[in-house]
DNA sequence: TGCTTTTTGGATTGTCAACACCAAAACCGT
DNA sequence: ACGGTTTTGGTGTTGACAATCCAAAAAGCA
């Protein structure tokens, strides 16, 4: 109906932001995304995003339209931080040696954080899932991305011909990252890594048992 | 220094409660409980108690002394219920068909419950861990008291001489809790039960590979 | 330079939830 | 039946927090 020229958009018209504008976006989610990891998304207020972002509150409500869209694109960027950083790693998971390193990698990032706040994907969907149904699908579906890189390191490892012929490594993917969430929240829970590396060192030793090389006995 | 006569009380003086009072603190604690595990901790509020336990609001605060108190309530209420509930199932997990059982009864409650909700003990403690140090306590508390369970149950098998010599049931205990944990979380966020199908599963696959039957071949 | 759009500041509003207060009713032991 | 204690109802207060509004400053663009 309008003459309007220059690129069409959408529907729902994103206002295209100036490179200020996306940062100044960036830094209130940076900090809001801090802010959730550390305190829980509901003892964050806009307040104290306001506050660590250093803006003002019609900032905030400028570049997202309410409390729910910024806790949308949080999940986004923790989504890409967590997940999108962690897949060159998880590529690596094709060896029981890689499968340690990455072990060894959690446990250490846990102690330098104290063992506070846990996974920042679990903890979110956690809070979320039975309060925000939308929040709750995007974190499902920041999972499922999650277990494709453990899968398609796992899945490398049978190519290659270490994992014996009866193992399936798309079960073993769901299970390990289960039973990583599982020990982060432990972790985070009791305040103490310990459950995070048994519990780690006993599904590498499962996944050990399936590989040619042979099942060994639990390490101490 | 007062000449107090009858039962001396300790310094904390708990209002003895008569029958009737027990039972109106009893619904207001069972209602909260609900509330929280459908709907999360925060999103509940007291008017929302108020209101399902049919009391008026004087009465929460006759019986706890804030928020805070009500949680801890509702938290050792579900300790109780969970884990107490589950003690004697868990005695029965020193065969592989005990374990069999128990993962079947928990995937039967998942279904049953619509994938909602997750663990009611794993829950509150992910929501409050860094928002709440007591509660976090109180739910460590319980965490290990589950975990106690397990292991009595793998301590059993060891003793029966059905679980091999290398195997440590306490490891396999606390594995065990982990990804039970980890598996109720996907399965609360993806609304799903296959992870926490696979996930038991597979730690049941390993816990058999460990006995003197002998490993077995992951099923189909 | 002038025009439009984006970005920013700050004050304000309205809602909602935790909690306090007070007085009445029911209950309990004696 | 009586005095003290527990239980209950309804209402009021306060503070916090999400969300709105009105412009003004800055930035992009021709």
């Amino acid at each position: 109906m309008s003459t309007r020229r220059s690129k069409p958009r959408g529907s729902a018209a994103p206002p295209r932001l100036t490179r200020k504008g996306a940062e100044t976006r960036e830094r209130i989610v940076i900090a809001a995304a801090e802010l959730m990891f550390e305190e829980g998304v509901s003892s964050t207020t806009l307040e104290d995003v306001r506050e660590a972002a250093a803006v003002s509150s019609s900032q905030i409500y400028h570049y997202f339209a309410d409390k729910d869209a910024l806790i949308r694109a949080v999940i986004a960027y923790q989504t890409q931080r967590v997940v999108g950083g962690q897949e060159p790693l998880l590529a690596k998971l094709d060896t029981i040696d890689g499968l340690r390193a990455w072990r060894d990698f959690l446990v250490a990032h846990e102690r330098l954080l104290g063992c506070r706040g846990g996974c920042p994907i679990g903890s979110l969907g956690g809070e979320l899932a039975e309060a925000n149904p939308v929040a709750r699908a995007d974190v499902a579906a920041a999972l499922l991305r999650w277990e494709s890189g453990i899968r398609l390191g796992l899945f490398a490892m049978a190519g290659s011909g270490r994992l014996r012929e009866g193992a399936d490594p798309s079960r073993l993917a769901t299970t390990t990252l289960a039973a990583l969430q599982g020990a982060l929240l432990l972790t985070k829970i009791q305040r103490d890594t310990t459950p995070l590396e048994i519990t780690l060192d006993t599904i590498i030793e499962h996944i050990a048992s399936l590989t040619n090389g042979g099942p060994r006995t639990q390490t101490e």
